[in-house]
DNA sequence: CAATAATGTGTATCTTTAACACTATAAAAT
DNA sequence: ATTTTATAGTGTTAAAGATACACATTATTG
């Protein structure tokens, strides 16, 4: 078949994480060695993307990158925002990195952001001989091309959209407890709620129903569990808008 | 000189205006003729877009459209999504239209959208040959290729925007009253709000500045004039999030 | 069986929102 | 000059929502 590229277009994916206390990014390991040796020119982290293929919706190519590198289908995909900054690739390290590849990619590659949700815990931290690992956003630094820019615009993003739609759920296991609940929107808001305000106005939710169980095997007190119904949700916001606090 | 052109990559504007009642969207007539012929084929509405330049930021690409079409300079441009479905170009209309560019440009086209406000009576209404004229966001149909999709998307994404930001007095004039903003933000969000509560609510934000100037020249009590400081917002509001309503 | 570690719960105060109707003023018409 | 017209401008009360705050409960572990 051989399908072709488009040398100029890209999408770029961040795929955020969440581990019951931090917000996290997963980032792949670039390691620059010189030519024919072992010595390592430099190492760096990358966000993931590719160029997209001819016959290939935007949509169906960030599904394919997040695939690639956790295996996992059906994810939340969302796109933020488009780079296409003249300068964008031009740091030397890149310069380098890229000149392996010749003269497959254009010098001007304009790329899609999208980001991605998934619960940290269910994904693999090697694919492909890649070094792949979880990063808490908030420390994340050195990150190749625009990389940073686009994390932040996600991110921004992100908190944007988290708080008029329950998005938050795909962050979460899908049984969960409502202070797993409360730390990841302060994980991703960057604030403090009060416990017994925050059960309060989750009660009132009845998309987020409690389920007949409780945790097991936790040296305290277990805590009932809950989860996101989609239907209800979508049942009893038909003409709603504001999701949250 | 020449600059050279991406034949793959372009940038389309939704220009917004607001003329004191409607939120209205500037389109450009586009008509097509038989070949050597002036027998009309069939004429429909765009919005505006162009191809990018290989040397040429997507934002400058954005005012240089917007600027084309309006000879104004200095206004608000906002990214608000990328579409670049396979089959965006494909109807038989947009087809027999791009047949007439030859390979100029490329069959697949993925497409920055931005959007632009300005105060819809500054503008007029043909440039350069074209027929250009301001049409009622709620009542366009039949725009060429995926272009009312297009609309639908910038529109979602600026009543997003202007709740959180300071953004809607872009598209008021300079000195307003406050039955004009408040005409405005209901038609933006189309909502009907109440004059006092509103104006209450107004009275809160001091960066909506009384002038020492009244409306003149109205058969009626001429209201007060006010004016939004983007200084006083952008003081008291370095820490603040929400913006309106 | 005591210590640990987290769960789960209610009330009072303050703030914000929502609903609602009449007087004031300039220009235009008579 | 007087009346008509059209829009500006203004305050109060009731309801809903947000905030602040402390202690008893219950599995597990040692």
């Amino acid at each position: 078949m051989g399908r072709e590229l488009m040398n100029n277009i890209s999408v770029d994916c961040v795929v955020f994480g969440f581990d019951s206390e931090q917000l996290k990014v997963l980032l792949v390991e670039r390691t620059m060695n010189e030519a024919n040796s072992d010595k390592i020119l430099f190492t760096d982290l990358t966000l993931t993307g590719y160029h997209i293929y001819k016959d290939e919706e935007l949509d169906e190519a960030a599904a394919r990158i997040v695939f690639d590198l956790t295996g996992l289908n059906n994810l939340v995909l969302e796109q933020f925002y488009t780079f296409g900054a003249l300068d964008r690739l031009e740091h030397p390290n890149d310069q380098l990195w890229l000149e392996q590849f010749g003269d497959v990619f254009s010098k001007r590659v304009v790329t899609v952001g999208y980001y991605s949700l998934l619960p940290s815990t269910e994904v693999p931290v090697i694919q492909k001989g890649r070094k792949v690992a979880w990063y808490p956003v908030n420390e994340v630094r050195n990150l190749a091309y625009d990389h940073e820019q686009i994390l932040k615009k996600a991110l921004e993003h992100l908190r944007y959209k988290v708080r008029h739609e329950p998005i938050g759920f795909e962050l979460l296991p899908v049984k969960f407890t409502l202070t797993q609940m409360q730390k990841l929107y302060e994980a991703i808001l960057g604030t403090q709620f009060d416990k017994r305000n925050f059960r309060k106005k989750v009660s009132q939710m009845n998309y987020v129903v409690p389920l007949k169980e409780k945790q097991i095997g936790v040296a305290h007190k277990p805590a009932q569990l809950f989860m996101f119904s989609r239907d209800v949700y979508d049942k009893t916001h038909k003409e709603r808008f504001d999701f949250f606090i």
